[in-house]
DNA sequence: GTTATAAAATTAGGTACCTAAGTTTATAAT
DNA sequence: ATTATAAACTTAGGTACCTAATTTTATAAC
């Protein structure tokens, strides 16, 4: 007749210590999308475009295929993005030369103006995210994540 | 009449280095739940229970507004969480005392077994994602992260 | 002891992704 | 030329979160 069910102690502490590094960066994730995600609103962005637009911004003209694989996310995603842009008259979609498989993505004027209203968003969650970090502790940082990346991405481990 | 729109130049580098960091961050985020999840289906647990079990199995009996400022999100997303868990079997919530308010999280037999099958799983992602980094690394990685976490939690700056 | 306020959880509805399974167009193989 | 395969995108449906608003219970103020 246990009215309250005994406590856990298990002190696994060991087995979970690997996985912390895991769970502390979907924490700042989070955070950090949280954060962006409240400043876009005013100007009827959504955050899933922010990842689109930064590519663009610095050179547009792809296929929604190599956005995709720039910005990191699968293609019916981008897909779905890129339809709201078009229809928000961010972006414009055009087949180029004969290939009507192909859709090339161009950032419109209006798309163009927004990298200087929402850029600024960003490096203020930015500013606020790194503040009293080392320039070489960031670069460490970040050095650190892409080889991450590079080993999750490895196909071998699949 | 441009038939093609004229290609973007716009080399706005400076602007985007600082960004880049949250998009490495989100991305390894992205890559290692999508690596979690797969493995996590054959044991049909969802990867969203993933953060819950973790703390519990290091201590049950919590509240859920407890359980969610540990696992980083929000209370509506723990209630969803735990409500599913119950239905699986996998905790019971109860009063304790004569506080009708809390409802404590505590882990079922079924529950606690889970803990031997899944670590694994999520070690063999960690193993993955950082071979070839070194401890001093990693060390480096967490506490940077980790003051991440802290920067933009202080409420100072909503 | 009412009434106002706060604590804890839930409900409702939306966004940002994902996988799996199409469709349409291009390329290759015979 | 016909057919099989692959490339590029889309559709359909699901999961993991989120915010805002509501409900229920406890605490405080008078």
């Amino acid at each position: 007749m246990t009215d309250h069910p005994i406590i856990t102690q298990n002190n696994s502490h060991e087995l979970l210590i690997d996985d912390r590094i895991a769970h502390v960066i979907k924490g700042v994730t989070n955070i950090m999308v949280r954060s962006l995600q409240k400043k876009l609103n005013d100007y009827d962005v959504p955050f899933s475009h922010w990842a689109i637009l930064r590519i663009l911004w610095h050179q547009d003209g792809m296929s929604q295929r190599e956005l995709s694989a720039k910005a990191g996310v699968m293609e019916p995603t981008t897909a779905n993005i890129v339809l709201q842009m078009e229809v928000r008259g961010h972006i414009i979609r055009r087949h180029l030369g004969s290939n009507k498989r192909k859709r090339h993505v161009f950032l419109t004027t209006q798309g163009k103006k927004l990298e200087h209203q929402l850029v600024p968003l960003a490096e203020d969650v930015n500013k606020v995210a790194t503040r009293g970090i080392s320039k070489k502790d960031l670069k460490l940082l970040r050095s650190t994540l892409t080889k991450m990346i590079r080993n999750l991405d490895d196909r071998s481990q699949e």
